[in-house]
DNA sequence: CCAAAAGTGTTAGGAGTACACCCATGG
DNA sequence: CCATGGGTGTACTCCTAACACTTTTGG
């Protein structure tokens, strides 16, 4: 019996919009070869399930440095046509200011697709990924996991637009901001943005 | 690299004061032989992870028919001195009204533990086991799951001793019953209880 | 001066918490 | 009649949700 890693990565284009999209890599071997599939791979004998899915994101895609939490394990019978092979699915977020993902060790390509626009996947990676949506989403309701979608410096309008792409639906501007200042998630810098309109106050995370 | 599910089975005993107890076997091979660990084993081939669970628990301690979601899996190289093995851990609650558990396959005894006063475990069986309990009180806050740890018939204190002993702190008897009135966990039966006291309303959950 | 996004307060309803007394029964 | 656990209401606080106008800037 095997055991995998699989991550579902998410990131937000900063396009306005503000739109959620999740990395997929393109099958460069068999089985489901040419498919688009989660980011993913064998999990070595020396090393933890955590590191495994580090180094799998590295290699497959060069996405590196990224907050990581286990997610779920998938072990159906029949689930991979390689034979019996279990899953420990991870979600993952980064920052829309990174460097974009480049296809590694076994994938044909590697990019981010809109979660409302996704190609057809490879194995259960549409359940999986499915799940790790539902996470995400409960997650940023009870703590303030989101602002590793956000580069270091921000406006609040931006972490809304971030919190509306994830959950949905749209936000009260006045209690977004009320909920946000309540907890203390994020601290004022002296700078602002010089949009071509009123300069925003830019914010960092309280934390790191 | 192989796979095993071991399940953190929680259950009440109704003494009165309501401990919490988790159900361990006394290992009755090595590694580990003689010492009490979490109930599980090595997942078959052809079996998917849930109805390992359920498999294993039956064979090890004859207990069946339980309700069971999946935890977190566990898989630090090391952790199991027979190798590499990726355990998934599974938490499970059953009510107290069943037969007690017997040793089974691979098992000298099994017996119920309060979670209060526990035996040194084996493997990271400890980590498990404290995970699986944090787990529970955060369910039992947002979701009403607990009733699968009662009795089919049950009276409103039971349960708020039921949920008094997983979240380890008293609660106010008025204010709990309006907490469970509000949501609609359960459904008053015709019968009351006639215990040497005021006779006490009997309920069942709904949808059970 | 206009377009565009930033910023800001008040009110009403619901949920949780603290708190004390009467009731029905069996012995 | 008394000991025991069953059962009930009110007031306060806090959080959430609805809702609209003024400010600053670049062009």
């Amino acid at each position: 019996m095997r055991v995998t890693v699989d991550i579902v990565l998410f990131t937000l284009r900063p396009d306005g919009a503000a739109t959620l999209e999740v990395l997929l890599v393109e099958r460069g071997v068999p089985p489901y070869e040419g498919t688009w599939a989660l980011p993913g791979g064998f999990v070595h004998p020396d090393e933890s399930l955590e590191t495994a899915a580090r180094r799998e994101l590295r290699e497959e895609t060069g996405v590196d440095d990224v907050y990581l939490e286990q997610l779920y394990s998938f072990g159906d019978p029949g689930r991979d046509p390689r034979g019996r092979v279990v899953t420990v699915a991870y979600y993952a977020l980064v920052s829309p200011d990174r460097r974009p993902p480049e296809a590694g060790t076994d994938a044909r390509a590697a990019r981010f697709w809109p979660v409302a626009a996704l190609p057809k996947l490879a194995f259960d990676h549409a359940a999986i990924l499915e799940y790790g949506l539902g996470r995400l989403r409960t997650k940023l309701e009870w703590t303030g996991v989101g602002f590793e979608l956000l580069p270091p410096k921000f406006t609040l309008s931006e972490l809304q637009r971030l919190h509306e792409a994830i959950l949905g639906r749209d936000l009260d501007k006045r209690n977004f901001r009320r909920w946000v200042a309540a907890r203390d998630f994020v601290v004022p810098l002296k700078e602002s943005r010089r949009t071509g309109r009123k300069p925003a106050q830019l914010f960092r995370f309280r934390g790191r």
